[in-house]
DNA sequence: GTCAAAATGACAGTATACTGTCATGACGAC
DNA sequence: GTCGTCATGACAGTATACTGTCATTTTGAC
């Protein structure tokens, strides 16, 4: 039987870190589609959504962007052409990879969402200390960059 | 047409630490799947085994514990027992809801899974300052709570 | 210019977690 | 003890994201 590796202190702390990461992933999800519901949305076509509001961007590219498969990307961006809050425009530089927009109802959509996700982080954000929640988002941008570095 | 609420500077970084968490959650995912794998798990059996490692609980216990449905807890729980890593035990207090624990098989998957996590999270935690660490795990406590509170 | 490699979309299948519904067991008010 | 309510498991259906595979387009090495 090899030596058993001992969780440093730091470690610990990390491990209920991330439990309270898959908690709070939950918890936003959640909140997040309360907020999409009233607007005929759900949290993962607003992500979307989101990622183009400022210029059009190929399916792969919102995927790259997001971090997640062209696949999962694609399922949305076509339910939101179907429901007529985005298009697909020709794109001159690539024939397959036509780019994705939101149309004027999708802008719209996401202006109303906008208002909801003030109000939610105003009053989330309150309940916490503003220099911790600054320290918070450096520790989760290191621990994101850790991640990154060694898949 | 209404005031526009502006965002709150705490509300501008809730909303960058929310996209953080939810890129940690895929992460830390990741990691998880990548640990299981040579141990012929998956994450979320992980997750469920590592519920009853102390003591035996319905599977509506686990549920509630762990924030999940009854349903996907089930089904989880369901094919541990078919791989014969965990087992239903009647129970005396309660007809329908057997016990479920984990047989020698599921606590030796763990203690090998212990080995790997202690690994990765000494690695990751390595990497920011500790009393950081503290304090993030404080701000993601309360921001759990502020979730819970208001539903 | 050619051709191999990478990018892209399309299609199929899987895992996870959710909601909704129903029947049955447990529990408390009375 | 009875009855209404809640808890629990079982079953069905949906949403999201994943992997794998294939054909087509683009890109880059030569």
């Amino acid at each position: 039987m090899s030596e058993v590796e001992p969780r440093t202190e730091a470690g610990d702390v990390l491990t209920e870190v991330i439990m309270r990461t898959f908690r709070l992933y939950g918890g936003f999800l959640e909140a997040a589609e309360v907020m999409t519901k009233p607007v005929g949305l759900t949290a993962a076509w607003w992500q979307v959504l989101g990622a183009v509001l400022r210029r059009p961007l190929p399916v792969s590219g919102i995927a790259r962007e997001m971090s997640l498969t062209r696949q999962s990307v694609q399922r949305i961006a076509d339910l939101l052409v179907e429901k007529g809050l985005a298009e697909y425009l020709p794109n001159p530089a690539h024939k397959r990879a036509k780019l994705f927009r939101p149309t004027a109802a999708g802008y719209e959509a996401i202006s109303c969402l906008a208002q909801a996700q003030h109000a939610f982080t105003n009053r989330i954000s309150a309940q916490v200390d503003l220099d911790d929640l600054r320290t918070t988002l450096r520790v989760l941008d290191r621990l994101v960059a850790a991640l990154d570095s060694t898949p």
